[in-house]
DNA sequence: ATTATTTACTTAACCGTTTAAGTAAAAATG
DNA sequence: CATTTTTACTTAAACGGTTAAGTAAATAAT
């Protein structure tokens, strides 16, 4: 591409490379008249500086990667929202990488950074990560890790998580209020943090209002949404079909809207149905959608203000930038009595 | 960091970095035992080759940015998961970029690549481009480009799109002969080409239904909910009001939708509504939604072929690696008789 | 007037990898 | 057996910035 170099500038200005570089950062040891000519030139001939070069000098690369399930999920599009604001604002760039929820892959993308490709990682880990050496790894040499909503207890950092237990009392308690006495939680993992706190709140509501051990119980889904729609269907086709519904993530939303729709099941006379989503169709659903709807952008703002707070600052614990931002609890059609 | 570099594997085995390099890519300069010295050094001690070194010295990234307006929403997150699919497959990083609409974000970012951050660039251009200096810029040093959706005829290279003219014909003409007389298409630009390619299909419909000039119109929105929400029904509330919406993005679905129920009118009875969308929620909405499905995850991943192709081998003409990737018609309760 | 300090630079090493060019020894060829 | 070719390396420059250390000249301090 034969790019214009401080080389180039500093060949045509008679000047040493080092004064260019020190001119373009603003340095103190360049008078203000060679700073003007250096600018004025590096303009002119649209001076680019090379990032690789300075990635490779500094051990900096003003980048940060963003490691996340998948990116087709409200809750995941709206954060990254948050994640990209933030660190536009700051001058970064952003690495996304898709888990597919596969462990595997998880595993080779933090390999990959021990390269020193990133300066930072935001994560939320996948349904089947249950072992955290991977993380481990990293983070002992010094990467900073910051994990948002599905997060890693056991490493020692910064975690910005919605209040997943409460918003998931709050839910069933809201499903109980409104007539519910066989409840079911469909969760999506038996590892993952969200999936177990969102599944302790809901105990606990049940178990405050003595409906425990009669028929709710906790459907485990998977990842494929067919396999999904089967599993809800037979649910409820059994006897002691559930009148309340807690789904844990958006994505079951619809399969199990359609397979009430197939039962002839009605929502809510039949069984009333709350959600954890961000989906903005929610309020035109049929029926509209009762939601715990999570701060989403906000969360990835937040998880990277704390990331940028660690590459900005030395000494930063990240552990004491953790936050727990609420959720809301939204009651549409699909809780009414 | 410390980290292991090729440096210290050489003085480890008394050989030259140069020999090391040429093990680690399987040179044929280099003896098997030698070779297998070397990788066995480099697993037991973690060795993973600095990518910024590599890069400086090859002028080659391994990396593709994607610019496009926002993430969410299904079209561009599904495409995001067929780029970074076939990202993965060959190895490379993907930066994103978003401009949320914005021409002064597009021009900075694209500025950027000039610096050699990344090997090759796709992208989906804002709402507000109509120059394309810009682009053109990065283009003519030799930036491989690969355009899809949102497109740019202007720069001869690679442009995905769907049959937006034909799909949006097949959706007037479906209105149409649901019974719809007055006819409303729903856009967000005057600039961009989907904008364009799908107005003139909703024309060319009613040109051959000889329903133009009469009360059909168009009109534009913007990017916010909340006046997108106001124009609408305003629309809804003059006399001749359309009895038949196209609404040319996902996006405005919600309002259309909030619209009517706010003011009582019903769909489909009242007015037919008919959306370009991806929602996998469109099937449970209150009515289900008509939609104009969009390929996106094909899209990406050929979008993201195109470009590869362009920068393994040399001399592809990228604009013969064009497509055009046909939408689907999905006809539900929205637009019933 | 002499010394100390500041200003405005330059020199050169360095970041870690790649690669063109060189070389000694081994193997192949005539 | 002498010569050419091949094998298996090494040397050193290069990629494009950054920065510690050095320096000559100008200015300030004593």
């Amino acid at each position: 591409m034969g790019n214009v170099t401080i080389k180039m500038l500093a060949k045509q200005l008679n000047l040493s490379t080092a004064a260019i570089s020190k001119a373009l950062k603003d340095s103190h040891e360049i008078s203000a008249a060679t700073k003007q000519r250096v600018l004025d030139l590096a303009n002119e001939l649209n001076y680019t500086p090379n990032p690789y070069a300075s990635s490779l000098r500094r051990r900096k690369s003003k980048t940060i990667a963003v490691v996340l399930p998948e990116v087709a999920d409200s809750f995941f599009s709206l954060a990254i929202n948050g994640i990209e604001a933030i660190a536009e604002e700051k001058g970064y760039h952003v690495l996304i990488y898709l888990t597919h929820e596969s462990f595997l892959r998880e595993q080779a993308i933090l390999k990959d950074f021990q390269s020193g490709r990133v300066d930072g990682v935001l994560m939320s880990i996948t349904s089947e990560t249950a072992t955290y050496q991977h993380i481990h790894a990293l983070h002992s040499k010094d990467m900073p890790i910051v994990f948002f909503d599905r997060v890693c207890d056991e490493i020692n950092t910064a975690i910005i998580t919605t209040d997943d237990y409460e918003s998931s009392y709050k839910a069933t308690q809201h499903l109980i209020d409104a007539g519910c006495k066989k409840l079911c939680f469909l969760s999506i993992s038996n590892s993952l943090s969200i999936s177990n706190k969102r599944k302790e709140g809901f105990q606990k509501a049940l178990a405050d209002n003595l409906l425990i051990d009669q028929f709710s119980n906790e459907v485990i889904c998977g990842n494929d949404s067919d396999s999904n729609y089967i599993i809800i269907k037979q649910m409820m086709q059994q006897k002691n079909r559930p009148d309340g519904i807690i789904a844990s993530v958006e994505k079951l939303t619809t399969d199990v809207y359609l397979a009430c729709k197939e039962l002839k099941l009605k929502i809510p006379k039949d069984v009333k149905v709350v959600s954890f989503s961000n989906l903005s169709a929610a309020t035109i659903l049929n029926p509209s959608l009762t939601t715990i709807t999570q701060p989403a952008f906000k969360m990835g703002k937040a998880a990277a203000t704390a990331l940028f707070k660690a590459l900005e600052k030395k000494n930063v614990v990240l552990k004491n930038e953790s936050q727990v931002i609420a959720s809301e609890l939204v009651v549409r059609e699909s809780t009414k009595n």
